[in-house]
DNA sequence: TAGATTGTTAATCGATTAACAATC
DNA sequence: TAGATTGTTAATCGATTAACAATC
């Protein structure tokens, strides 16, 4: 884990000038603490542009991010000086620069696995295309559920599923379905050759093992964070009353 | 923000004996970070008691959840001197103290607003009875959905909600519908009493503004990251062939 | 006892904040 | 020009890691 061991040279190339400081590490490299927050900041510039705004100010952006001033001025550095001293930012090229590094307009494609209700409430809903993502199939295992219509795809099965994601060079496969071991995962996708897995099942994945990214949805943790919060607050009481 | 302010005393508390180091902020407050990893502690606990695993190492539990030995003994002291040394951490104990601090078993009752697909995939899964919830009522606006039978609850029409929430003392109201407007969840749970939000709509809500902390669920969020990601790994395949 | 493993300290790393000079 | 607001530096804060003495 640790980048420098700092007894084993007996140098530290810093001091020497000209290698010092021009590219302290990788210039572009993003702090990771930034890349958590860059979809806050899509969601709220694409706010300022459905409203019409033009420019804004860091107060009034980092206001709006629930982050400093400070800190937004800081992760503006990242995207090439969009801002102008004395007026602020240009809220379309900032989101424009932001969507970029976000892959919005790569046109990602993807399959839904999985038309349950879970799969059918994401078919429809507007999170796809709002994002640049584009759903070309929904899958199940269930012959009752295959030929089932879904607004305009019908469902298949998946044993179709790989020559699918192969012929139509599918990027993303979203895990619907409620599996109980992650050997069902990988056995399902081995050969589909897709890029990144979007995963709702209760089962963490891992972009380790998988070889491609992976975003788990951990809707049980959201919820013990919110027991969590409400827990501590009770306690508080009850200490107050005794 | 700040705590302290260096220059605005004229002396620094932590130099007098006796009171330096007795209780640095308060002994019993968790720094953000090891509250994050609760859930995920949580989860592996679980898993190791359901197989039957009594005693557990650092080196053990660490590899499990993805954490440093060294960072998952520096959390477990929070929990108060549940491990032995040459020998490792009680597996139940451990459970028992986490997910006493996360408000399990202090039965939590919902009630599910909106009765959608959403609501209904939300209704039958397990996570709430998984972590101590009861939900204890479904709600909708739309007169098509009311009265229909949703495993063991029937649907009720949102005029309903409010009198529900406070005959039933409902601590967490799950937001399920479609909503575009925050101002329609404030609305709703006005005089409601509820002191906690599990908001799964596509409207970021505030826990300060609301007075009742919130967990949002947001997606969307999750999609880009993961696009970000795949994003990031073409880039790289796109300049290697470049 | 000897081996194993925790609890704890100090060092390091990374992220945030404050402040102000640069400049539109 | 004068006022406003960014870009950038240095200081601070908080989280993580390494290492080892304490002790089961």
């Amino acid at each position: 884990m640790r980048k420098k061991e700092p007894e084993d040279t007996g140098f530290d190339i810093n001091s020497i000038p000209g290698i010092a400081g021009r590219s302290p590490k990788n210039s572009c490299e993003m702090p990771q603490a930034l890349i958590n927050r860059l979809p806050v900041y899509f969601r709220c510039l694409r706010d300022l542009i459905n409203r019409d705004v033009l420019k804004v100010s860091s107060q009034e952006l980092s206001d709006i991010c629930g982050v400093s001033p400070s800190q937004l001025r800081q992760d503006m550095k990242y995207f090439g000086g969009l801002g102008q001293r004395g007026y602020g930012y240009n809220v379309m090229r900032l989101y424009n620069s932001i969507s970029e590094t976000l892959g919005v307009g790569r046109k990602y494609s993807a399959v839904i696995i999985g038309a349950g209700r879970l799969g059918e409430a994401l078919y429809e809903s507007r999170l796809f295309e709002q994002r640049g993502v584009w759903v070309k199939g929904v899958f199940d295992v269930s012959r009752e559920k295959t030929g089932k219509e879904f607004g305009a795809v019908t469902v298949r099965g998946t044993e179709e599923l790989c020559d699918f994601c192969r012929e139509n060079r599918i990027d993303i496969a979203v895990i619907c379905f409620p599996c109980l071991e992650k050997e069902e995962v990988t056995g399902l996708l081995k050969d589909c050759g897709v890029s990144g897995v979007w995963n709702f099942s209760q089962v963490r994945l891992d972009g380790e093992e998988l070889g491609v990214p992976v975003e788990n949805i951990c809707t049980g943790d959201s919820l013990m964070m919110l027991t969590y919060e409400m827990s501590v607050r009770d306690n508080r009481k009850d200490e107050n009353k005794a």
